[in-house]
DNA sequence: TTTTATTTTTAGCCATGTCTAAATTAATAT
DNA sequence: ATATTAATTTAGACATGGCTAAAAATAAAA
């Protein structure tokens, strides 16, 4: 069994190694897990003894098979729980992560199903990020980021690549959520911003950092 | 803030001293936490320097206001999710402590007043035990242990003062659940164990360890 | 290709929460 | 009242997971 700890340096690293095709730096992961390099070297060698990770001296660490599969059960946990904080309890998008951060750490394969049945199976969490089954596997959906659309284009949002509370607090203020349509109206070069008609209403500007986070399927 | 371990002293001792009105022996919080002797005797002193207890030596300790209150809070947090558990994933009732006492260490006043709101704002848990409120307020009850009642009485069942698996289990295959009604047949008195008619319908003899568990009201 | 800067590792230390064994205090029985 | 038993505390140790400061290795720049 695993101790709080260990399960969050496995999800670091498999959230770093998913972003990035090649194994997850002991700065990075330290930047994920909040704590020092030296404390990190230390856990990622107890890591690679007990064999749920890689790691060679100085060349960064990668999730082992068993190691995956742990971290996927954990990103799992996580999300049904952010389904359940936003769909049943009715939190904004924006408080969910904190609070399924610490119930993703609960353990009983028991309650993550009757979880999932409860809340419908549901294929993705309240940021568009897909959940996992029981035995791991990822849905895949064609999608972009806005900023790569062209003018006249249409397209639905269906998830955010960003996860931070004032972004999405941002996205509120714009009346911006999951399943909003839109249509781009313009882009300007110097700046790379977009004009954008919200919904078929009203129109918004948007930086590119904003459009770069946001994740459409094209209509 | 608290530990695990701290919120998990703080819960024995206010289950001990509820129970007994008396303060709360090393060796009795030993058992209730799992662990040693010794280890209790160095967690209460340091439970007390917190001023979350009342401790003298080889006197035992009580809770503090602080610690009560928050003692009370993990009692409140406990139960909520028993019933999550059992009202909307369906879980029997013997399955939900365990789960519980993960769930009960979730640090959020905010979720556990959603989720109150979420499960209609229960007065009482899976087992029939009171919730507090937001304020620590309990709920009081008059209520009796079925071995009290005379032949002939009818009662109805509103708490259990067990909560073993095989406890529940055995009340499980006798149709016994919250709710379940009941009459008195008769009362044996060499070993005090008592017949009982179930639901109107069938008859069943329960030991009178069983019957000082059963929690009834009489109607 | 050296020098410099950055990253990573090692070494030594600390707090938490546990343990066993031994010592001390309290309770019980003769 | 004293001896025995039981309960509690102290002492010393260990595992986990963190820290800082210094050393070593790698990467970047001159």
């Amino acid at each position: 069994m695993l101790t709080h700890a260990e399960e969050n340096y496995l999800k670091a690293i498999f959230k770093i190694t998913e972003r990035q095709n090649k194994s997850a730096s002991t700065n990075k992961i330290a930047e994920y897990v909040n704590t020092s390099a030296a404390s990190v070297t230390d856990m990622i060698q107890k890591l690679a003894v007990k064999e749920l990770i890689h790691y060679e001296k100085y060349k960064g660490a990668t999730l082992s098979e068993v190691g995956n599969k742990l971290a996927t059960q954990l990103i799992r946990k996580h999300r049904l729980w952010e389904v359940f904080l936003c769909d049943k309890l009715k939190f904004p998008w924006e408080e969910v992560h904190d609070i399924a951060e610490e119930l993703e750490h609960i353990n009983s394969a028991a309650l993550i199903n009757r979880l999932d049945n409860f809340l419908g199976n549901p294929r993705f969490d309240p940021h568009g990020d897909p959940i996992p089954n029981a035995e791991g596997k990822f849905m895949l959906r064609n999608q972009s980021t806005m900023d790569n659309l062209q003018v006249g284009q249409k397209c639905v949002l269906v998830g955010v690549s960003q996860h931070s509370v004032p972004f999405l607090q941002h996205l509120n203020s714009l009346k911006i959520k999951l399943g909003t349509a839109f249509k781009i109206l313009d882009k300007l070069d110097f700046d790379k911003s977009m004009k954008i008609e919200v919904d078929s209403v009203n129109q918004v500007t948007l930086s590119h950092t904003v459009a770069n986070n946001l994740l459409v399927k094209l209509i």
